[in-house]
DNA sequence: AGCTTATTCGTCATCTTGACGATAAGGCGA
DNA sequence: TCGCCTTATCGTCAAGATGACGAATAAGCT
């Protein structure tokens, strides 16, 4: 190996975000050893031998929800390295993103002991539960990456069913915003958004209210322009 | 150590831009050793042992410009861990993505015997330069995340020295995008987002053409709404 | 003084947004 | 069956932003 000085260990650490209830959702596993036991923390893995960090992330995804690599958008947020985040050594993890519709099945094929979903809230709130190494930062940057990006791509669908409704939708943005939008300019814009969504043809049946056309993505990747989101200074 | 596995090299690689007579510039060096002797590669190197990410990207951009950490806008891009992406084994590296304003001075305090600005079209156009690695694919996604930012953000001022006319903020944008703008709406665009940018008072003098206020940057980091690339599909 | 050049100010039609009224289309209880 | 309730969808209107372009401004140069 020509002397080439491994420095570090490599692992990928996952924000697997969801709306469930209207309200934004992360998955998180309780650790059951040490560093931080019995904390909440992140999942996340060492990569394998000759594994891509992507691929890793997939498998790690698969192994705590049982999705499909490709049943979810999954895209890298960040590396964090600094020296001290973990106290067995150095140890450099490659954080990713994944978008998850709102499984009816409970979090199946997962290997942990305790996983479940927390509420955004709870952990970034005014008084936060603490998450075990850097992982409060993490999912703090990842769910600014998400809101961000809510905002001028199409990402939005990737919390939905395949078939979806614009209210579905319009929830999904309230949800990872934290923030009421007027459901009628809403719909006039993500109707009006050339190839952003499209009518499936069918519409809801549904308990109260006039039933809903249902939709599924178009092919456009990018909102332009993009949709706003209210205040933020 | 309690059993931890280093699996990986760790390194940094920068995409270091600027704009020098209208045109996005790269610095690259060129490599004196195996892999890749001989071939232009993005500057970068090991991180070293109890030093962060950040800490070992904004040395590598100080060995390689003499540019103090502050002295330029430096943020991490993305992380780069494909297995066979490095012969000598498994190297993982972060790369940060750097802004400079044309350096009056040649490329100075650089260690590495070839170091030099290169057009970003020669490397990324219809017959590009095969840079060594993956840094073809990071610079591609370094320069797509910096017309990004230009798009949403007051970091086309990182390009600059801390005071410039109008004029010179729009050549940055008209070279980073590769596309003409409009001087008169550019001018109205962005003196009218608030504290966007702020007048100094003074002009400057010129050999022809009206003097051009001088102005330095505002304190938005923000520019809402974004001022859209033309085109973009 | 006129010409050249680049900056800055105006105008106007078009597009987009935010606020909100009005209508449509189902279920449900009386 | 008839209203009523609920949610979805369509319209309207003023304010703001954009793209295209004309015009005025303020220097240096010949």
């Amino acid at each position: 190996m020509s002397g080439l000085r491994l420095n570090a260990a490599i692992t990928v650490d996952l924000v697997v975000l969801t709306v469930r209830g209207d309200q934004l959702q992360v998955l998180l596993v309780r650790r059951g050893a040490a560093p931080f036991k019995g904390r909440w923390a992140l999942p996340g893995g060492f990569v394998e031998e000759r594994e891509d960090l992507a691929t890793a992330a997939a498998r790690e995804l698969r192994e705590e929800t049982g999705v499909a690599p490709g049943g979810a958008h999954l895209e890298q947020l960040a590396t964090y390295g600094a020296p001290g985040r973990d106290p067995r050594g150095r140890v450099v993890s490659t954080a990713y993103l994944a978008f998850l519709p709102d499984m009816p099945q409970p979090v199946a094929g997962s290997d942990a002991a305790a996983a479940s979903w927390v509420e955004v809230e709870a952990l970034l709130g005014a008084s936060p539960t603490r998450l075990a190494f850097d992982h409060t930062q993490i999912l703090r940057d990842g769910v600014e990456r998400a809101r961000s990006k809510l905002e001028y791509t199409s990402l939005a669908a990737a919390f939905c069913r395949p078939e979806f409704t614009v209210a579905e939708l319009r929830r999904i943005y309230e949800a990872v915003w934290g923030t009421p939008l007027d459901p009628r300019n809403f719909h006039r814009k993500v109707t009006s958004a050339e190839r952003f969504i499209e009518p499936v043809g069918a519409t809801t049946r549904r308990v109260g209210g006039r039933p809903a056309q249902l939709f599924r993505v178009g092919g456009a990747t990018l909102l332009t322009p993009p949709l706003l989101r209210p205040d933020r200074g």
